[in-house]
RNA sequence: GCCCAAGUAGUGUAGUCCGGCCUAUCAUGAUGCCCUGUCGAGGCAUCGACCCGGGUUCGAAUCCCGGCUUGGGCGCCA
């Protein structure tokens, strides 16, 4: 192998054009791909710029050639030569217009036939992507993607200072949070039994960084929590985290709107028109069955429990005595493309949300076709068909059961029926604010209310005599902002007042000994002065999956973990030896 | 914790339902040779695989049981 020598890179690869045609350059990377003539050797040379095609040619120079023989893919070379217009060009490659004659070439070093093709869309198994992700990252698709993400990080980054937001860093040794997802714990070698716990997000600190009189804070900080994956939830996350004194909720949403717009436009070039919409959270579950509704197609719930309130059926009129509601959803024209089979494998699907069936009403050629209209009354078959508006052609699928089960399996099922069909458009971004969520959620395996957001999120002016009398009902200054189905973030106005986070805390069941030995420092820091604060997180990741139209976190992550939550390249995690263990007091098992 | 899908040369696959004709298909790759306008280069030759463990059977890539791994989902994710 050689050295670079003198040489240094005069140019990237996926720069050069007819503009340096006949300049002498120096560039460097890896072979792409090699393809020997006899007498002549093309190769494509990669940097993350692009590729350019280099030729070697005996009747140019023939020592060039020669050592050029032995290249392989992902050799890593520099080249020096001239860059000269080509005499058959390539349209399909963005240098495809020119080539540069080698007349220098250094072999920097060798490379192993790769494990993996460096080529987007190879189809590898995503085993094997991340078992040898260094090589992964080699793929455009991948460069791209991570690149984005940098200047999306930048963006961001000058528009937090612009707006007078001030980053600072906050602890990632920090203590175990009872509510809320399960911590990293992280054991302490000088208090022995004693475990730090990785954050789940900065929130208490910027709080108190609030308290402190910081003003704006900001950070674009790693999160952990230890919950199963899924295709857009990594065990570590990372999120713009930031927070705003003396606001209220229309003011951290003004500014995270210039924000989002300032981001898609600088990174996609896509005008977001502001404001952007507002929908309540009961109007949201109404309409869409979920907080996170995908505004990008219709196929809007309808609550129909009114028409059966008297029926003999009794899979509805049990559902409605239990205190369970029925709605459907009406797929417009295209009856016909629901199968029998089709319809099982969508009944399939929305059980695995608990649902026990899935009814449809079917009319087509002028019939009504339902596997329960022989149970229901013609009054309710009329009332259903007009409330609906059914018209030829239309299916309507419908589900009875408690609230939270009808609105889960629906609201999944519109998603599904849309994918199906192929109406979702790749390329809009339907963004919505859900705003007026409730403050709490009743915990039917704890059997006590938990704060839906978080405890320190503030209940709406209006609600605050009922948090003792009616915590169901209160309302939380509480908003989420939604795009294409995706929760991209989340935010609130905090609880500023030490009286009310105490109420709070005993909505929530705590003891005052329990609040205090769980968030003691907050309530003391409250003691002295807390200016009105409020702010957001915005989950990174999800973001890019937006940006770089990524249908799985793990393409806009460098190093990202399995389903399992373990890293194929470094084994992580690992075994560790007994002499670590006792050193950290845990008993080693034998 | 639960459900679903997958695991065959370096890589991606066919074969698995219905066991034998599998000495396992094809593509790509790698290696060597030929070739001065290729860019999905081409031609000739060669190389290379049934996730692990147990069982059924005369016989298992194929059937059964257990496990491991990867992916998707439910629960969970304040």
């Amino acid at each position: 192998m050689e050295t670079m020598g003198k040489l240094r890179r005069t140019n990237m690869c996926g720069d050069l054009s007819m503009n340096d045609v006949n300049k002498e350059v120096v560039i460097m990377g890896w072979v792409q791909k090699r393809r020997s003539l006899g007498g002549l050797i093309f190769a494509d040379l990669r940097d993350i710029t692009g590729l350019v095609q280099v030729v070697f040619d005996t009747d140019y120079n023939n020592d060039a050639f020669e050592k050029a023989e032995s290249l392989r893919s992902e050799f890593v070379v520099a080249v020096k030569g001239e860059v000269r217009e080509r005499q058959s060009k390539n349209l399909d490659m963005a240098t495809g217009e020119i080539e540069v004659y080698i007349k220098e070439l250094k072999i920097l070093d060798s490379s192993e036939t790769p494990p993996i093709y460096i080529k987007d869309n190879d189809d590898v198994s995503e085993q094997m992507r991340l078992k040898y992700r260094f090589l992964d990252l080699r793929k455009p698709s991948m460069q791209k993607n991570l690149l984005m993400r940098s200047k999306t990080s930048k963006v961001i980054r000058d528009f937090m200072y612009d707006n007078g937001f001030n980053e600072i860093e906050t602890p990632f040794l920090t203590k175990p949070t009872p509510e809320g997802a399960r911590d990293y714990l992280v054991p302490s070698r000088v208090n022995p039994g004693k475990f730090y716990a990785l954050p789940q997000s900065p929130q208490l600190f910027k709080q108190l960084l609030m308290v402190s009189g910081m003003n704006r804070y900001y950070q674009i900080v790693r999160c952990f929590r230890d919950e199963d994956l899924r295709a857009n939830r990594q065990p570590e996350f990372t999120q713009l985290d930031l927070e705003m004194s003396f606001v209220d909720v229309e003011d951290v949403i003004e500014l995270n709107e210039r924000l989002i717009q300032k981001i898609f436009k600088e990174v996609r070039n896509i005008d977001v028109n502001l404001p952007i919409k507002r929908m309540s959270y009961q109007v949201a579950m109404d309409k869409y069955g979920c907080d996170k509704p995908d505004l990008r197609f219709g196929y809007e719930l309808n609550n129909i429990s009114e028409i059966f309130k008297d029926t003999e059926f009794n899979a509805f009129k049990s559902t409605l005595e239990n205190g369970g509601i029925i709605k459907c959803v009406k797929i417009d024209g295209s009856a016909e493309s629901f199968s029998k089979k089709g319809i099982s494998k969508l009944e399939k699907f929305v059980k695995t949300y608990g649902a026990k069936g899935l009814a449809w009403f079917k009319f087509e050629n002028g019939v009504l076709e339902s596997p329960i209209s022989k149970f229901l009354s013609e009054n309710e078959i009329n009332a259903l068909m007009k409330s609906l508006n059914i018209k030829e052609g239309d299916i309507a699928f419908i589900v009875a059961d408690k609230e939270s089960v009808v609105n889960n399996a629906l609201g999944a099922l519109r998603i599904e029926i849309a994918h199906d069909k192929n109406l979702i458009d790749e390329n809009t971004f339907e963004m919505v604010w859900i705003t007026d969520f409730p403050l709490f959620e009743y915990s039917e395996e704890e059997d006590r209310y938990v704060a839906k957001h978080h405890p320190f999120t503030a209940p709406v002016d209006e609600d605050l005599d009922k948090l003792e009398s009616d915590p169901g009902s209160c309302r939380a200054k509480a908003y989420d902002i939604v795009i294409n189905g995706d929760e991209i973030g989340g935010g609130s106005i905090r609880i500023t007042n030490r009286e009310l986070q105490n109420r709070m805390f005993k909505a929530l069941g705590f003891t005052q000994e329990e609040a205090d030995e769980k968030f003691g420092f907050l309530l003391e820091a409250f003691k002295y002065g807390v200016p009105p604060h409020g702010g957001l997180a915005f989950g990174l990741d999800r973001l890019m999956m937006m940006l770089t139209n990524s249908d799985n976190i793990r393409d806009v992550i460098a190093f990202p973990k399995t389903q399992s939550a373990s890293c194929l390249m470094t084994e992580a995690p690992a075994f560790t030896s007994d002499k670590q263990l006792k050193e950290l007091g845990i008993n080693v098992v034998e």
